[in-house]
DNA sequence: CCATAACATGTAATCGATTACATACCCTTT
DNA sequence: AAAGGGTATGTAATCGATTACATGTTATGG
């Protein structure tokens, strides 16, 4: 395998220095309109591709974009991850995948950036904690945080749906099928997910004078298996909730599975509403009425919020919070409450 | 900003060379343990990390690999990107996504690894062409197919199912049913998968003397969607099929919906298999019978593959196809033909 | 006690692109 | 005609890590 052709090799054919070769591939400087045709001919001809690694050994960038992932096999991060990967192609990024679980101190996601592997981060895992001792040092780097985001720190950008106003829309559509009794699948504990989405139902069901009652309230991990399992737990309880609301539509989807394998029927008996809209949403069945998030715009959005914090690293210092609208999206799973 | 610091400072601090450093931090060549633990209690203290730009420029490579993946938004794909993940991470390799609908010719390929972006190339896309030309150059790069393979072309590694055994396996298990109409709903045109299926579920009707009726295989994109439109099509024929194959789950889903809403019973009126296995088949209602592909296990193999060629480059030229075994998973959405 | 090997470490070139600074040329202006 | 300005291009330093080669030091064998 013979070395790829540099700069030496496409000045020599061009019989121009190196520095003019670099000067007509970049569009910079002056350079006479005859010599850059030259060059560009000559590149051209000896197939000039550019080194990377050079190029970002001098200009202390590297043109890559990380993201901070907790599972990359899950739809609804690789939604996000597709939206990334869209914008930072466009633009010319390429785009890097780390496994959260295996980066996931501050100290592990500066060195990404310090060891130039990548000159930003998206990070899809709100569970990242800032060191307090130098939490100053996260603050000014680029770094974005899209869905999830770092519950009780302030300061981070972060890309994020509209969580509140989906779990208000979700109880508030089951109040207003005539639903009083109402169960909440939640998801994993010590997520903030789960934490703003169960505020907001309990202060919706507060508003409505509805009861709260802790044994409606079920832990889950947005999983199909949770759901399942919550199901079981609905079944077993003497005073069954009318309405349920889970936290993903995987969770409703479990749910609902679960029950209609022990005879109960999905909207007849109980009400079923779930979180994300999914693709798979409408084509199940009953069609899952549910809280549509705008999956892959928030990555769309976390990409271009990052980019514009590389191209003007002064601009956007502290909290920049991105809140993405959510919808009802009405279907087949809930429906009137009986009496 | 100040600078990161980098080997000189590290050798600064332990009173050494730069040249020490480097070999006490590789672990290369004979330092003496007094000075290796100098070396590395400094670089500690400084907070050294490498500069991988540096690196790769000096050592002609990147720690990094590419994957070309059609849509990283697809969970079947990102399931294999996953799997992917898992493995460079553990040998200390960077994941790089790519669209392979920007970076879709040879050239485009070959660029990245001549460009320093990248030292391998693991590709989910079959329709990448090699350039008749020089094939041989695409044949000699360290260049890996998962899941889908170029057709008609030989001299590449690649990992996969074996698409052929389980298209088989589905069409045995309708036949075992009793079904002797049976319809195949396709993969997109042109797709490797979808010849390859296509070729066995023909076969297979073939060897049972069963009818192979041009109208009952109807084409699809394994989308949702598509198998959507298809069981629209199922439900315009006069003579309808007792059993369908999809080539995807998703379209077996997008089939049931569809039929369900019209009324039509599944297993009752009529029995559809799927193939991967997605996580949602066993929580469908009816739970889809399917064949069963080990999708991450598709990235794990192609990681290693991989791995193995950039370790040891003259091993493994030509053809190396890794065939993953498939299974057939019987739930509830096949059941017996009625006469 | 000297020659030689084995080991430890330092010096400086290298990877390829970019760019500050220097140079050379041509044109205008006074 | 000299000075100054603009334009186009070349020279060489730079980014940071690695490593061939050189050097120095200690141990071993005769």
């Amino acid at each position: 395998m013979t070395r790829a052709p540099s700069v030496k090799d496409v000045a020599r054919l061009a019989g121009v220095s190196t520095a003019t070769v670099s000067r007509a591939l970049n569009n910079t400087d002056t350079v006479s309109k005859e010599t850059r045709d030259t060059v560009l001919q000559a590149a051209n001809e000896v197939g000039y591709q550019i080194n990377h690694a050079a190029r970002s050994l001098r200009l202390q960038r590297t043109g890559a974009v990380a993201v901070l992932i907790p599972n990359v096999g899950n739809p609804f991060f690789s939604e996000i991850l597709a939206g990334i990967e869209s914008v930072m192609t466009r633009s010319g990024m390429n785009v890097l995948i780390l496994d959260s679980k295996g980066t996931s101190s501050q100290t592990d996601i500066a060195n990404y950036l310090t060891s130039q592997r990548a000159d930003g981060i998206i990070c899809l895992d709100g569970s990242l904690k800032p060191d307090t001792n130098n939490k100053s040092t996260l603050l000014n780097l680029p770094l974005v945080f899209g869905c999830e985001w770092p519950a009780n720190e302030s300061g981070f950008s972060s890309v994020r749906s509209d969580n509140a106003r989906g779990a208000a829309l979700a109880i508030e559509h089951l109040v207003s099928l005539g639903h009083k009794k109402i169960a909440c699948i939640k998801g994993p504990v010590e997520n903030v997910l789960t934490t703003e989405r169960e505020k907001a139902v309990v202060d919706t069901l507060d508003r409505y004078e509805l009861p709260v009652n802790s044994a409606w309230f079920i832990d889950g991990d947005f999983s199909l298996d949770s759901g399942s399992k919550a199901a079981k737990q609905w079944l077993l309880m003497d005073d069954r909730p009318t309405g349920i609301f889970c936290s993903s539509d995987l969770m409703a989807i479990g749910v609902i599975a679960e029950l209609m394998a022990h005879g109960i029927h999905v909207p007849d008996d109980v009400s079923v509403i779930g979180f994300d809209d999914i693709d798979i949403a409408r084509y199940f069945v009953p069609a899952l009425t549910t809280i549509r998030q705008q999956t892959r715009e928030l990555g769309v959005e976390a990409a271009v919020a990052l980019l514009n914090k590389l191209n003007d690293p002064d601009a956007d210092t502290g909290t920049t919070v991105r809140l993405l609208e959510v919808e009802l999206i009405q279907r087949s799973s809930t429906g009137p409450a009986l009496f």
